[in-house]
DNA sequence: GGCTGATTGAATCGTGCGTTTGACTTTGCC
DNA sequence: GGCAAAGTCAAACGCACGATTCAATCAGCC
């Protein structure tokens, strides 16, 4: 896993975080590689002197922060086996440390909080497909362990019924990360980010383990009555 | 809310069943009319000439099946409404009613059911989002409707957690139609749409229905250790 | 100062895009 | 047949894109 080595400042920094912006902003198809040289009043052939091609810049800010979030959730979930040693996890504290990563890159970026989770979000829809082998490969060693963990805390669910309610789940986070604005009801702002993964955990918890507690009907009626 | 007529056949049913196809394959910005005239081997300006421009013709595409599916949502949670007569409906009702029509449309397709999916995910990620005015607003309309529906079943749970929990939902939802080639569990098939909504639903409804009841604790710990 | 390597700049290349044009061909109808 | 409308076609337009060229400039160092 080849270490990321930007300077803290210069050219090549300055190009990177611009790129950064306008494709959190508008996706990483929408921008060219003009709409960056522009932003920060450089010259175009700055993108192809300094990272190769328009594909090199966007690698480079795609791994900036991939590479630490899939790290930091192994770490966390490592850590987290370790607590409880052998015994299935509660699905909370695997999710948690799905989650987490987020919240902690969050603050180390110069980008507004918003745009960094759009940029996140994006990064994730595509799971790494199209990306370089190596950041592919993290991507899905790091669902298969997961995967894994999840699979101990719940041995009672059928494994093609576990796959598909982490495809929900994973589906749900994208779609928060990527349409956090939608969450404001109404006028008022959106709420923080850590509050809505707190409820984000709980929302996923509550259906991975759908059916594996004696859980009691709705109020209003059997459920017998549909086919699903 | 204008009516699509379309004929059964002719060259403009003809360019709108490809544009369909391909838009569904690779997405709707990756597809050029190019793409789309060559592969009925038709001339470029087909396009211009029977659509107006690149977006009429989207915007066919487009309406051919979200207008249906939206209203069939609305006619089915009509029905459920009236059968349940005041009284909440069972979550799984609702999101039943949210769901089905795909599967009832996907039959009315000449389009490859996974295509078909991939389409319609594609169009309801962006929620309507830059589309016709009047789709637009039906979108909108459709969500409100449900939103209330779900709140009339879950009385108990506060209204920016319920907010909350339907996004999660819909994006596992689209995430779910956009990639569902990833449920594939190794070698095999993906299950069939319909068993895969079927866990859907359940999935849906134990996320939504979370807190609500009391729902005993993981059988690992007390959930006290998390903050949130 | 003067050399060297790292950057920047303006201009240009080739490509693919959506769209337009205007002549041509087909179709339906009297 | 004759005519108008509908449809098709090759060609071209203007534009934006990623990439490249090569001369000009800059920085650090002897």
């Amino acid at each position: 896993m080849r270490e990321l080595t930007l300077p803290d400042s210069g050219p090549k920094r300055k190009l990177l975080d611009a790129a950064e912006l306008l494709f959190a902003e508008k996706g990483f198809e929408a921008v060219s590689v003009r709409d960056v040289t522009q932003f920060v009043k450089m010259n175009v052939s700055a993108v192809n002197y300094h990272f190769g091609s328009r594909d090199g810049m966007m690698t480079l800010v795609i791994l900036r922060y991939a590479n630490p979030v899939l790290e930091e959730r192994i770490a966390r979930l490592d850590s987290a086996e370790r607590k409880w040693a052998g015994k299935g996890l509660p699905l909370e504290e695997i999710i948690d440390a799905f989650v987490r990563p987020l919240l902690g890159q969050a603050r180390k970026t110069d980008l507004p909080e918003r745009q960094f989770y759009k940029l996140i979000g994006r990064i994730f829809a595509e799971n790494g497909d199209g990306l370089a082998p190596a950041i592919e490969a993290q991507f899905r060693a790091t669902s298969e362990r997961f995967m894994r963990a999840f699979g101990k805390s719940l041995p009672a669910v059928a494994p093609e019924d576990l796959v598909a309610r982490i495809h929900f789940m994973t589906g749900g986070l994208v779609h928060l990360l990527t349409h956090q604005e939608m969450l404001s009801n109404g006028a008022a702002a959106p709420p923080d980010m850590a509050a809505t993964l707190s409820r984000f955990i709980r929302f996923g918890a509550a259906g991975l383990r759908e059916g594996t507690e004696t859980e009691p009907l709705a109020k209003n009626g059997p459920q017998a009555t549909f086919d699903f």
